[in-house]
DNA sequence: ACTCCAGTTGCAAATCTTTGCAACTGGCTG
DNA sequence: CAGCCAGTTGCAAAGATTTGCAACTGGAGT
């Protein structure tokens, strides 16, 4: 505990504590590059603590999450994903639906929806490591130069249930 | 089977049947209004279908999301809700993390980001139903006036692992 | 140093979601 | 209209993530 004050600072302000559990999951993915699944976190974690539970590798996950310290990936078939939002390294995904290709995205290119929301709707946006889902240049379906959007029609009754029940 | 032939058409085109199932699922979804979780979808089916199997539906959801033909909402702390996308009625949402409010947000709004994917990666994003957040207009921080992104600086060793083993 | 208590943890169990597999079937073909 | 087969289904089981709860502890206050 000496270096790395900013984070201790940023955690105290929350009112929470830095438990070695919690500092151990935060090390492991400060440590790694690329995106680690939750079990993967887990285990690195219990190689330096091997009591350590994974309901707290979640928690822990979850909380730092929420504190804008790591980012989610999540991918169409497979578990979520955590990595280290670094500064000066933030980024984003684009993933092709067709060859799955992850594409990096930068902050920049999000901007203006930040801007938009704020202005039309007075909300701050908090952009943290995004997932976006389409197709990548090398995969773009056959026809592609109308509007865009696909849109699915009125579908009135396919079966037959009743109306909403709320 | 008479009306409703466009989305019969676009689930043939995908080279897929169109069972009793899956257009009781879809249309249970497109009979409410609203976000209904997984476990509501399948009491409605069974109400008319009652051997039709939890997996089934859940199949079958993440079936006609990637068709386009619903949405997701995935809420901190609950789980995954869908809603039909209706032509016209297309829209995302904004989510406070301090009051739990829930904004609707124009399709319009993403638009710029929309472009400047296919310009800065040839990639064409599929925007459908995204859930941002953020907080409201109401629950802004106290002394919100800076760059809008808070930086978690880097985190060099807190509990000290080893290093990248992926 | 000692106390205190809100925030955390380990453990067990619940909840939510996905998957393997053999039987089944929509809808194309002839 | 019978045959066929890729796509689907029900069921059982696995996998992923969350939660209840009593015991524990960081770190603020004294
Ligand atoms: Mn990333
Ligand atoms: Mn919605
Ligand atoms: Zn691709
Ligand atoms: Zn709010």
């Amino acid at each position: 505990m000496s270096c790395h004050q900013h984070v201790i600072d940023q955690l105290r302000g929350a009112g929470v504590r830095l438990t070695p559990q919690r500092a151990l999951v935060l090390d492991v993915v400060y440590h790694s590059h690329g995106h680690l699944t939750a079990d993967q976190v887990y285990e690195r974690v219990r190689t330096q603590s091997p009591q350590v539970d994974l309901s707290t590798v979640y928690r822990n996950l979850v909380f730092l999450r929420q504190q804008g310290l790591i980012g989610e990936l999540r991918l169409e078939g497979e578990p979520t994903r955590f990595e280290a939002v670094r500064s000066g390294a933030e980024h984003h995904h684009a993933v092709c639906s067709a060859c799955g290709a992850m594409i990096e995205i930068a902050p920049a290119d999000l901007a203006p929806l930040s801007e938009a929301l704020v202005r039309n709707y007075g909300f701050a946006v908090s952009l943290v490591h995004l997932t976006l889902n389409g197709h990548c240049a090398a995969c773009q379906p056959a026809g592609a130069s109308d509007k865009g959007q696909s849109s699915p029609h009125g579908v009135e009754a396919l079966a037959g249930s009743d109306a909403e029940a709320g």
